[in-house]
DNA sequence: AAGTGGTCTAGACCACACC
DNA sequence: GTGTGGTCTAGACCACTTC
């Protein structure tokens, strides 16, 4: 077995068995590369994996550190088309006594072949916007959402003051459900890698979809991602489907 | 931006552009870095994040290819609490001209406390299935499976002749709907890498699910971990829940 | 200023696949 | 044997954070 992953088994070992706590600071680096006897190389090479996994967080000029258990929040989809799903998660979050904001961080008008598919819309300009999901002053997620600047005209000044399907349906007067939604996985941008706090290359929890109107067309793509160590979902078939 | 970012996006560059394509070989890290007058370790650090994020396949001894590209596939699940989600994806494959198979890996008595509870099992055997899906002889998931031994007494003569599920409803006269699925996203071990064909970190679709007989009692436990850059889930809402 | 991680280099040897 | 990627070392300098 390679020197470096001896080494990242070792960390493992030590946080599994409660020597290192989480929170706790690790040795630095070249600490590390001493006391083992490596070189400093090989210690990079471990910690960069226990940190891609979740299991370290590096920051630049403070050290490395022991991450939280990850809370991971599960959020339940019924089988019904309703709108309620980040409520929901909020809902709960909130009655777990966690704070949770929407934050902006930008909107423009934009253009994306993929969304104007999902969209079926040919023509008209497209308004992109940005978001970042918080849960006590963390980040969670960060959210896509395209839809035609015609259809919420002067959103922007709206946005900011709450969760952007809210701001739609209470001043659009507009009723969304979900059309579909999709389950992917992929590996942290350098920006998502910024924006979530993890390292460039974790995996990420990718949701898309699209949402409808009470005559079935589509008014908003949304595309999220997630940071997998803190959610996940489930698709629970509830029981009053058995009525069907 | 640091020299190693550069070069991924130089190489980026040259798949996005048609001068390396699908299947072609990439000049030796040696010859990569005379020229482009870096270290090796600096295009190592380019390739790896390339290879994780499935753009490029490396191979110890052969070299480093450019990925096919992501042959993605998408499952409709409908809101239906039918078995027939492998076998839907499986057909659609077939439609396709593709071959699928899902080979046997190995099956022993084990232990598992997330599948006891999952199960609502506190006593008797337990048995662990563990299966691979091929694609076009390609792995595209593996699925670890978890049921109560004394359920599918004999079972394991019969494994290894086509898929866990209909073996389960064939020869056992079980009738079994899904309970619910999860979705989640989750770094590769080492095990995982070698099994599906990428690289040890690579992101993995992550999807559990407890599957229940007509009386509602968990019988089947299983957790897949799919290839992320060749399978997608999509939630579809099918147009007869209006019917609701 | 001091300490941390981030990047880069030059060079060596090993493990694996193919001929 | 030859060429590929895989691992490891020693050493240097830079960028960031805190004091």
């Amino acid at each position: 077995m390679p020197l470096y992953r001896q080494v990242q088994q070792l960390l493992e070992n030590r946080i599994e068995n409660g020597q290192l706590r989480p929170g706790d600071r690790l040795p630095a680096e070249t600490e590390l590369a001493r006391e083992l006897q490596v070189n400093r190389l090989t210690v990079r090479q471990a910690i960069s994996e226990l940190a891609r996994a979740g299991q370290l967080l590096v920051r630049q000029g403070l050290g490395t550190f022991v991450a939280e258990p990850a809370a991971q929040f599960t959020v339940t989809l019924g089988p019904e088309r309703t709108m309620a799903v980040m409520e929901q998660a909020v809902a709960t979050l909130q009655e777990e006594g966690r704070t949770s904001e929407e934050r902006l961080l930008s909107t423009e008008i934009a253009e994306s072949d993929q969304a104007r598919e999902h969209l079926g819309a040919r023509r008209g300009r497209l308004r992109r916007v940005d978001t970042q999901l918080l849960v006590d002053q963390q980040a969670w997620a960060i959210n896509t959402y395209w839809f035609g600047d015609a259809r919420f005209r002067g959103i922007g000044k709206l946005l900011g003051a709450g969760d952007v399907f809210r701001i739609c349906c209470d001043h659009y007067a507009v009723d969304l459900h979900y059309a579909w939604r999709s389950f992917a996985a992929a590996a942290a941008s350098p920006r998502d890698a910024e924006l979530l706090d993890i390292a460039v290359g974790s995996p990420v929890l990718l949701r898309e979809g699209v949402n409808v109107n009470t005559e079935g067309k589509p008014v908003i793509y949304v595309s999220r991602r997630l940071r997998s160590d803190r959610m996940r979902f489930i698709v629970r078939y509830d029981t009053d489907t058995s009525r069907r």
